[in-house]
DNA sequence: TTACTAGTGACATATTAGTGACACAGAGGA
DNA sequence: TCCTCTGTGTCACTAATATGTCACTAGTAA
């Protein structure tokens, strides 16, 4: 779920903002504190910030040179119907986009989608290794010393989740939560399976023991 | 010199863009017949198209789909300030961007320049190989060594995201997307078909297995 | 030993993709 | 205007397979 921040000082558009966002299947955040916004934001470091011209004490266009500073984050400014300079100023600043107020909310959303999935796709981690295997979550694939195994779907999300965190316990729990998020009715068994069966995959890559079992724990890389 | 096509049917508009745009040091072409306009901005191959919403005849969105069709060339929607529906149709129609009239000479500029600069990044390569296979969007066929076969539209697209990304599995869902604009009521088979048609062009030039599918994932070259 | 946890091989099936036939629309020619 | 051809979407059906389940075995810790 995409995080979106919003930072805006008057109440009433920020909350129906929040509502509007919530509902629309996002994760709303907002700042209510003007005064440290900046480490505010980089803290909560959101997918979009949703970001008002006119605040109390800092202008959102300095804010956003501040968070240029460290991020590529979209920015969609939201400002009044103003003069066509603020629109201008918007544009050079490196925020992505802006909107003026009072705002259209299919607009809105389509807007927040449209830069959404354009830093999607500039974003992506390439390739997971541990001890010269690599996993290759585009490609599906696990690779070692030229040979190469496809995954499936679900083999594929384990040990995602597994090179994530190398040499670290990750119980069954977290896993299975994972996979099937919290599904109630599936079968404690079934990740023993599929672990064993990445674990044929590797055999027949030649990697023996990857995978460890912490019994009573979890799986460990 | 970039081109600048204006498709524009008020004659004092579109002169005042004309004056302006060659001044800013663009090459720009007036489109005075609305009979056959597509064929005639397909003729002028432009870099950027400048389209007015209410045209004579067919209007700017319709006339946007068309050109759609065939090609991601930029296109800047020009209205007047109207409803708001305007302009959500324009952000989902593939219309870049859109402006309103009576528009701003400066932000006219800096929006032609941002559409511009981002294009000029996307630009189509001549040719994609792969594995001694290359892709030709601009011929539009599919050679390997001497042997050569021709594509049609949809089967270029689709091969045109796989070379994109080679090795990369690409989601179903965003060929759809890529190739039918989330068209809502586009089956999901149609895909398939598709990609069958150009599995059996392949094995005619003796090609196997350059498309794989991963099943529940996508297609991966 | 005992009790519990995880591994294994076989099996079932739901899901997903492939296939061939067909229909329809649009382009271009006669 | 009619005809033909080609590209493309749809349909009904088939094929493939990824993955969950089951029953049982093996391993491990107290």
């Amino acid at each position: 779920m995409e995080k979106i921040l919003i930072v805006e000082d008057e109440a009433l558009i920020r909350e129906e903002l929040y509502t509007l966002l919530t509902g629309a299947g996002y994760l709303a955040v907002c700042v209510t504190d003007f005064e440290n916004t900046l480490s505010l934001i980089r803290a909560e470091d959101p997918d979009l910030i949703l970001l008002d011209i006119s605040l109390p004490g800092q202008s959102g266009y300095s804010l956003c040179a501040g968070i240029r500073a460290y991020s590529d984050v979209p920015v969609l400014f939201l400002t009044g119907r103003t003069a066509a300079m603020d629109e201008l100023e918007a544009l050079t600043l490196g925020g992505d986009d802006y909107i003026t107020k009072p705002f259209h909310v299919p607009i809105l959303l389509a807007r927040m989608n449209r830069l959404l999935k354009r830093s999607a796709g500039a974003k992506k981690p390439e390739s997971l290794s541990y001890r010269g295997i690599t996993l290759n979550p585009v490609a599906g694939t696990l690779a070692v010393k030229g040979r190469e195994a496809d995954l499936t779907r679900t083999e594929l999300k384990i040990l995602y989740v597994l090179f994530s965190h190398p040499g670290e316990i990750v119980p069954r729990a977290d896993l299975t939560e994972y996979l099937w998020d919290n599904d109630i009715h599936i079968d404690d068994n079934t990740l023993s399976v599929n672990v064993m069966r990445i674990r044929e995959k590797l055999r027949a890559l030649g990697i023996e023991d990857l995978i460890q079992t912490k019994r009573g724990m979890g799986y460990k890389i």
